[in-house]
DNA sequence: AAGGATTCCTGTTGGC
DNA sequence: TGCCAACAGGAATCCT
């Protein structure tokens, strides 16, 4: 599934052949995604030329000159640059033909994702509330403090909020918690702010090192050689409930926090 | 109002 | 071995 690597990697794999390129046709071959894709969205797209393609979360976006598509893909999407004349596959819901004479091929099997239009994109209600993105400096350990004050919620809940920070999924807030020895049930309101330097160090250690293992982070997921992704090689806790702590050889916990599978050492996080 | 639960969906997995 | 329920997860939205 695509993780925020993932979708860097997307965005870096497809700029080069859509930016520049005027936009053909789109063809929404099944328009029932997250939200319904809009009724006119070839209509406004079509004759116009992709300026930039920007990531911001898990969002891509392809500028326009007149507005902005938002795309995100989800659980299950992938956005693949077709070069061929290849017949549309299972699950290829929508496609853009540029002038290029290739084309943007979106296939989304569980169909959690989304291509929305907007004419003000960093003012848009799925974007404007979004917090910073883990990489950059506006993200650490004061800003988790500052903003952790008085709040009851669990720590891995508080990090998986969007509004605290972007990017940081199930698997990785497992492992993020897990480096930083902090219990996944703690309140995040009683962390101290040492603490949450460890917590965000961990977080963007975590996702530095899947984005240089070739954003690969789905556990099963396997590259057009049959080769399993590397970066799930490298979970220390993810997945592994009942096997033994890397660091004090206690049985790792394995239990549910939001219908979510939550693994963690009962002797190293606290 | 904060925080937990539900919901969308289909391919894969695991238990009997 | 085969079938089917359970599971997986991003994130908005609903519910308490």
């Amino acid at each position: 599934m695509p993780e925020l690597p993932e979708v860097e990697t997307t965005r870096q794999g497809i700029a080069p052949h859509c930016e520049g390129q005027t936009i053909r046709q789109v063809v929404v071959r099944n328009p029932r995604l997250r939200w319904p894709v809009p009724d006119d969205l070839p209509q406004q797209l079509e004759g116009q030329t992709i300026r930039t393609v920007e990531r911001r979360a898990k969002y891509l976006f392809l500028h326009l000159d007149t507005g902005s598509v938002i795309v995100h893909l989800g659980m299950s999407g992938s956005l693949r640059v077709i070069t061929d004349d290849s017949a549309p596959m299972r699950h290829d819901h929508v496609e853009i033909f540029l002038d290029n004479h290739r084309s943007l091929r979106f296939n989304d099997p569980r169909r959690f994702g989304c291509w929305l239009w907007t004419t003000d994109w960093s003012q848009h209600p799925l974007i404007s509330q979004l917090g910073p993105e883990p990489l950059s400096d506006d993200f650490n350990g004061a800003w988790l403090f500052r903003l952790s004050r008085q709040k009851q919620t669990p720590i891995k809940s508080f990090i998986m909020d969007n509004h605290v920070v972007v990017g940081v999924g199930n698997i990785y807030a497992n492992e993020a918690l897990f480096k930083a020895g902090i219990h996944p049930k703690r309140k995040a309101g009683r962390i101290s702010l040492d603490r949450y330097h460890r917590l965000a160090d961990a977080i963007r250690e975590t996702l530095q090192a899947a984005i240089l293992m070739g954003g690969t982070t789905l556990r099963d997921f396997v590259n057009s050689e049959g080769k399993p992704g590397y970066f799930a090689q490298s979970l220390l806790v993810y997945g592994k409930g009942g096997t033994l702590c890397p660091d004090c050889n206690t049985s790792l916990k394995d239990i549910r926090m939001n219908n979510r599978s939550t693994v963690y050492c009962p002797r190293c996080q606290r």
